[in-house]
DNA sequence: TAAAAAACACACCAAAAGGTCAGCTTTTTG
DNA sequence: CAAAAAGCTGACCTTTTGGTGTGTTTTTTA
C-alpha cells in the first residue's frame, strides 16, 4: 500500500500537532457553548473524534486546554486587531481599523465569543492581558487620537470612548451574529454583508467623529 | 419576645416571594459566572443561605431556576427598552432611546449579562423571543427610521444596522464592565460615568446620523 | 529491523453533581 | 387551639465528571 521508500515527508508527520489542532478546535466550540466550567472533557474528546484519555494524554488537564484555546484567541486577537498609525491621520486610520475588526467579526466569530464570555464572566482568566497589554494600547492610540484633536484634525471628543464605540459596534457582528441573523431572517451571513457593514460603519463612525460631511 | 397580638402584617408574611427572591438573585450571579451548564444548585443554595433541598422545594430543578431568572431579565428588557416614537422626530427619540439603554445597562448589568451570554451561546433559551418579539420590535422601528430618512429629516442610513449599533455600544458598558473599568484603572463606576457616557453616545450617533453640527 | 519513543485507549476511581425522600418544624387556618 | 398546610433539611441515591494507571499499538530512530 506504502510506496515510500524514505518516507518523503508525506502523510504520518507531525500527528501531535494534528491531533493538538483537532483538540482545540474541538474545545473552542465546546467552551464557546458550554462556558469553561460547563464544557467537560468527555465533549471535547467526542468532538475532536478520539477517547478522552488521548485528550488528556496532550492536555495534563482541563485547565490546560482552556488555557491554550485562549492563547489562541488572542493571538488572533493580536495579529487582527488593524493598527492606528499617527502618520494615516484620523480619517484613514479609522478606515483601516474599523475595517480590520470587522473582518475579524466576520471570518472569526468563535475567537471573538470566547473572549467575550471571559470578560462577561470576570476576566479572570485575562486579567494580566487586560490590565498590562491593553491598558497600554488604549493609551497609546487616545494619546494618537488627542493628537489629531489638538490639532483639529477631528471633532473633539473622548478618544477612550470612541475605540469602546468601534471595538463594541464591530465585535457585536460576531459575538451577537446568532441573534443578528435571526432578526434578519438569515440563516447565515453572506458574502456582501462584510462589505455593507464596513460601508456603514465607517460612513457612521467618521460622521461622528466629523470627518465626513 | 413577640409582641404580636394578632400578627399585623409585621414580617413573616410572604415566606415565599423573600426566599424565591433570594434564590434568583444568587442564581443570577451563578448563572452569569458559570454559564448554565456550569451553575451547580448547591453553589446557588450557598449563595441564597439555605440548604440545596430548600432551593430544589421552590424550584423543581435547574432548568427551571434558570427560566425564572431569563424570564425575570426578559422583563427588565422589556420595561428598560426606550420606546422610538415616530412624533418625537429622530433626534429626540434617538435621545431618549440611548439614555434609556445606557440607564439600563448601567443600572441592571447583570440582566445585559445574562442575556449576552444566552445569545453568544447560541440562544437556545431565547428562539422564540428573538424570532417572534424581537424581529417584529426591530421591524416596526427601522419602519420609523425609513420614514424620517424619506423625509429628509435625517442621513439616509439602513436603520437596522443603526439599531444595532446603538444597542452594541451601549451594552457594552454592562457587559464588558470588567473590562472597561480594567482599561480606565478604575474599581468601579462613578457617579458621573452614566451622564458623560450618555453624552457622548447621543453626540456621536446624533452626528452619526446627520442630526447635529 | 530491532529498540526506543510516541501515540493510543480500556478500565477504573474518587469527587461532585442533580435530584428524591421522609421526617421535622413553623406558620396558617377555621 | 388543634388540624392542615407550608416550609425546611439531613441523608441518601444515581449519574456525571476530571483524572489516572497500565498495557497495547504505531511511529521514529539508529
Amino acid at each position: 500500500m506504502k510506496n515510500n521508500t524514505i518516507t518523503t515527508n508525506s502523510k504520518p508527520k507531525n500527528i501531535r500537532a494534528i491531533s493538538v489542532g483537532k483538540i482545540l478546535s474541538a474545545a473552542q466550540d465546546e467552551f464557546i457553548l458550554q462556558g469553561y466550567k460547563g464544557a467537560t472533557v468527555q465533549a471535547i474528546a467526542n468532538n475532536a473524534g478520539m477517547p478522552k484519555a488521548n485528550v488528556l494524554y496532550y492536555f495534563k488537564n482541563k485547565e490546560n486546554i482552556y488555557h491554550a484555546v485562549l492563547e489562541q484567541t488572542l493571538n488572533m486577537w493580536d495579529e487582527g486587531i488593524g493598527d492606528i498609525l499617527l502618520e494615516d491621520g484620523p480619517k484613514l486610520a479609522i478606515e483601516k481599523f474599523v475595517k480590520a475588526k470587522i473582518t475579524m467579526s466576520f471570518t472569526n466569530p468563535k475567537a471573538s465569543k470566547i473572549y467575550a464570555m471571559e470578560i462577561i464572566q470576570g476576566a479572570q482568566h485575562l486579567q494580566d492581558f487586560t490590565r498590562t497589554y491593553l491598558h497600554q494600547w488604549v493609551q497609546k492610540k487616545a494619546k494618537i487620537f488627542q493628537y489629531w484633536i489638538d490639532n483639529g484634525q477631528m471633532q473633539p471628543i473622548d478618544p477612550v470612548s470612541l475605540i469602546f464605540l468601534i471595538w463594541s459596534s464591530t465585535q457585536h457582528y460576531a459575538d451577537f451574529d446568532n441573534q443578528i441573523l435571526t432578526i434578519m431572517s438569515r440563516p447565515e451571513y453572506k458574502e456582501d454583508d462584510i462589505a455593507n457593514v464596513t460601508n456603514f460603519l465607517t460612513d457612521f463612525i467618521l460622521r461622528g467623529c466629523g470627518l465626513k460631511q
